[in-house]
DNA sequence: CTTGACCTTCTCGTCATGGGAAGGTTTAGG
DNA sequence: CCTAAACCTTCCCATGACGAGAAGGTCAAG
């Protein structure tokens, strides 16, 4: 299988393939004669694995600690959860942060009367000097 | 006044302050004879313009924009409520982004014993194959 | 045998900085 | 007056996770 099938069939597109290879997150493909890389079934499942854990938010370096214990038969799921868990934490973290910007900019557009006039609180507010 | 003052004034680090002038932002500075930047109370408030509206999450793009309404007398103030909803919406997006990503992994933690077994709801979900 | 659809590596751009090197300036103290 | 510290300058590199695109090699169909 060439890397645009691989591509085709996992979702990934063949620039964010060879990427990952290059980084380290994937092994280095076999290649043919010509220098083409070649993808089995086992590195389709591997590929895959990487999607859904992007899909989910983590990050590269993050997923490799990930396929690291999914391929270590002695892993404890303790582990994992531990992973999962601060990732949670982080994404919390990142919501928390832009809920609070949204409130307080909520708030200022709440105040904006939005018409042709050039009085506006949001620039009344960005432009405030600070106690 | 230098730009390490200037940077301790509004809070915006020396680095961020040339930055800001090389893409742009700001206007350049004037120079002293040695060519080292000079900075007045005017270039203060804009800089603390620029700060606050990075604490709500604007680009540096939006805040062109907003830097441009600031100085026109004659802007409408919707057009800076159109530019703050704007990234309200934004933002919105992203929090629900990741807010889906946050549940779906909090299920999979919940399901997740974290204990010393290997056996992990979590790397389950991530390694199966799709429909 | 040619054409087009693959593949390869390489470099650059994104966004908003931080770090650090190499070198000039200014200021305070001895 | 000299020196050392604390400034300042420009320049280049790194971040994360890719996408775009160039230059060139390969392969399959007609």
């Amino acid at each position: 299988m060439n890397i645009g099938q691989a591509a085709d069939a996992c979702g990934i597109s063949a620039k964010r393939i060879r990427y990952y290879e290059q980084v380290g997150l994937i092994d280095s493909a076999k290649r043919t004669g010509a220098g083409y890389r070649v993808y089995d079934a086992r590195d389709l499942h591997t590929l895959s694995f990487i999607r859904r854990s992007r899909q989910l938010g983590f990050s590269l370096e993050e997923i490799a600690t990930l396929l690291g214990l999914w391929r270590d038969q002695h892993r404890s799921s303790a582990d994992v959860r531990r992973v999962a868990a601060k990732h949670i934490e982080d994404m919390r973290a990142k919501i928390a942060e832009l809920q609070a910007m949204v409130d307080t900019l909520e708030n200022l557009v709440g105040c904006c009367d939005g018409d042709e006039r050039p009085d506006c609180p949001i620039l009344e507010d960005l432009q405030r000097i600070e106690a």
